[in-house]
DNA sequence: GTCTATAACTAGATAGAC
DNA sequence: GTCTATCTAGTTATAGAC
């Protein structure tokens, strides 16, 4: 993704054991303690790196944190527009299935989170604390992947039910997004007393979470 | 609420210009910043008080916090608890209609978001982002006036939806809180290149949001 | 009750040794 | 490429004047 072949700072695009252990540490303690409660010295210890590390590899903290962002968000991103584009064509010119352009949608979020190879649910803890932080700098960059896959899918759910309006889907799908985060978050924290954890494996989840979204979007509005 | 009569530091329990001032000016800059990236001195400065006065009146930063999310979090509780007594009230020994509990749930918080007497969508934006603060104080207190509010609601959700089971019931409430807050947040903010902003008047909007969160209350799970 | 001045601390960034 | 030491500027909390 980053070219940055000598300009400015950040000099090092290519891989680097260090550079791939800050990645590591910062990511995790992100997840646990929310972005703003993570030093620069806090990140480097936990790498085993020193203080100067992550100037020199990201050049800056701010920085650094897009770089957590860009691993995970950039193959999210080219799964969710290769799914609806499989969707498409499977349809060909008929009507587009409503369930399958919703399952397109979230199931790559959900596997990341749940399956992905590194923490178990970091991923989707960091997502659903960072989707509302007020950064400008990861705010600017979140809002460059989301924007092609919000547009792409928005097209396809106006054509899989076509009586609902431009802003109805729009709102409709940041519901659903909010309430992805707010689940995958809650995944990870003890049920109020009593109620035992609500442990389910991905593929279950998945399917739960189509089946949810999809009678939310099958809903009629009320009547002005 | 608090009582602290004389207990260590916090000394002022009773009203004070400044103390409001304070209140105001800390609810309106965390919710365009965030919580992290506010501090005393921009409160005290915005406020028009001096640098010392937020550890007079609240002893410390981390209690003022708190102190400005029960100034809107107690009302709201009360709000959704007695609204829900009515409809159980109003449903005897009958069936609680589902419809009428969600209601109960959301129309106090979209209010107070949208028509709030101070700001607008403020506290909307403030409980969005802080919903999935990592801030432990915090979140002990959001907890405490959560956990009766979710405890109550989801026996009349099982009451009013008996197919389904305790975990499934606490897991789409939390879809559904964590929707209501992407969308209030989202309100906000302007939308992607060509769509008109989606101004939904306080009375349609939770009209529209119960709509759909009785849908997704009706879905039926996917086979196993 | 409210202010100013200051203490004690931590932040991110950088210079220079190796 | 990685380290240590240091710089500047920010933080909260507190002491004491008024």
């Amino acid at each position: 993704m980053a070219r940055k072949t000598k300009a400015g700072n950040g000099q090092a695009g290519r891989s680097s054991a260090t550079r791939e252990r800050l990645l590591d540490a910062a990511e995790r303690l992100f997840a646990q303690r929310g972005l703003d409660a993570v030093s620069v010295r806090d990140i480097t210890r936990a790498a085993g790196a020193s203080l100067g590390a992550i100037t020199y590899h990201f050049g800056a903290m701010r920085k650094l944190v897009v770089a957590v962002f860009d691993r995970r968000m950039a193959p999210l991103t080219r799964q969710r527009l290769e799914a609806l584009s499989a969707v498409e064509k499977a349809a060909g010119t008929g009507p587009l299935p409503l369930e399958a352009v919703l399952e397109a949608m979230f199931r790559p979020a959900v596997m990341e989170a749940m399956t992905g190879e590194r923490a178990g649910v970091v991923f989707g803890k960091l997502m659903a604390r960072s989707m509302m932080d007020p950064n400008p700098n990861l705010e600017k960059y979140i809002h460059s992947q989301v924007e092609p896959v919000i547009r792409r899918f928005d097209a396809a759910l106006l054509r899989a039910v076509p009586e609902l309006t431009p802003e109805d889907v729009f709102w409709r799908m940041h519901l659903l997004v909010g309430g992805l985060h707010q689940s995958l978050l809650m995944m990870d924290r003890k049920p109020p007393a009593g109620l035992p954890r609500l442990r389910l494996d991905a593929e279950t989840y998945v399917r739960r979470f189509v089946a949810f979204a999809t009678a939310m979007f099958r809903a009629r509005l009320p009547k002005a």
